[in-house]
DNA sequence: GAATGTGAAAATATTCACAGCG
DNA sequence: CGCTGTGAATATTTTCACATTC
């Protein structure tokens, strides 16, 4: 492997953050150590597996406070190399735009500000949303965005408009300074240089589901197979 | 190439379902025929990416009825045959379990219905909601849920309840006889054999664009850099 | 003995590049 | 020509297996 270069691959982050949502668990149960076996098993992913992946927070991780040869990990310490990692030891606040279905859900859900991104701010396009409650959260119209992202420090859209209005929600966000959005509309938006875009795509899951179901069936007209 | 063996990869299928709204999106605007090329452009994807996807429905393509040299793919004869293999070409019901805020977001959502997965019932692990009307939906109680599943022949269930009661709730749905589980939980699920499952997770989602900021302004103290 | 960390091997996925069709 | 379909070449990701540490 060359010494410190090369990028986090998309499967290892998205396990990370897997990995750290399950320490945090753990550690509220007040477990102190923890094995790449066990931690694997509880995730559905191999031992090796998470092993190489906690070999790419190695880099960051100052001495070898975190993984112990016939003991595991300590906990604590893998969590907060983790979250050094992944970003999630700092605060990133987050803007909501649109306030339909998706929006009110989200503004409901609270797990935002527990996770370490709190909305701070709410926008809709329906200029005569403005200045209405929604959610314990004034709305603001567009038009204040870019003051909006600059006075709270917003560095992450949520969009959740409809899929007509995306791409020009999408680029005011990337205009008002935002660096990330993410993506509830269903169809790709185009973003600008710099600006990270990850999208949470309903039909495509279900979808998911579709083929994997078809062909189950399809493989198996009566038994079962497999080991 | 193995004649007809190997499984679609996990990827290819995901593009799948992005080409098919793609798709459904341009015949709707009266598209007759498409490249590789332009359907890939809208998309993110390379054209000989695309071509590669399409390659795996060419099995159950009858004749070349939707590709062809020099012109590109026919809209209509490509959208069905992608449906026929993802599993879009038919229903199937999906039951909603969890009426909490994402539960109220989906059943307002009504894309649903469109995409050919509609809720078909509505259930929820508070007893005292048993009766309740919700979106149109009069909720029952989990002690019906395998009645329900064999009355509307639901295939899909949709979890959407809080990680506590999640995966008891998972063993409920599989014991019913469903097929497969989008799981809106923060947590893996276990399942039976033969259930599929698929997540929406948006704390991963969230994280991956932590990660994502934080690289791109670690490797970018001021400027900008690649092509 | 139990578990990590990691090169080397295997499996998957993407890109290249070109023959061949319309 | 423009564009598909696809083997061959690359690149990426996962798994193996084992030396090493506690």
């Amino acid at each position: 492997m060359p010494p410190t270069t090369r990028r986090i691959p998309r499967p290892t982050a998205q396990r990370l953050s897997l990995y750290s949502r399950e320490l945090q668990v753990l550690i509220g149960q007040g477990r102190e150590t923890l094995s790449s076996r066990e931690l694997g098993e509880k995730l559905g992913v191999s031992s090796a597996q998470v092993r190489k992946d906690l070999s790419w927070i190695g880099q960051s991780r100052q001495t070898h406070e975190a993984g112990r040869s016939g003991i595991g990990y300590d906990c604590g310490a893998l969590y907060e190399s983790i979250r050094r990692v992944v970003g999630t030891n700092r605060r990133w606040a987050t803007a909501l735009v649109g306030v339909g279905n998706i929006g009110r859900a989200l503004l409901g859900y609270g797990g935002f500000v527990d996770e370490g991104f709190p909305i701070v701010a709410v926008l809709d396009c329906d200029e005569r949303l403005a200045g209405k409650r929604i959610g314990g959260f004034v709305v603001d119209p567009m038009s204040s965005l870019r003051k909006v992202v600059q006075k709270h420090h917003v560095t992450i859209g949520i969009l959740a408009v409809p899929r007509s209005s995306a791409q020009i929600v999408a680029k005011q966000l990337c205009d008002a300074g935002i660096q990330g959005i993410l993506n509830f509309a269903p169809m790709k938006i185009s973003v600008s240089e710099g600006v990270s875009v990850a999208n949470i795509d309903l039909s495509v899951a279900l979808e998911q589901l579709s083929l994997d179901i078809s062909l189950d069936s399809k493989r198996r007209p009566s038994g079962e197979d497999k080991e």
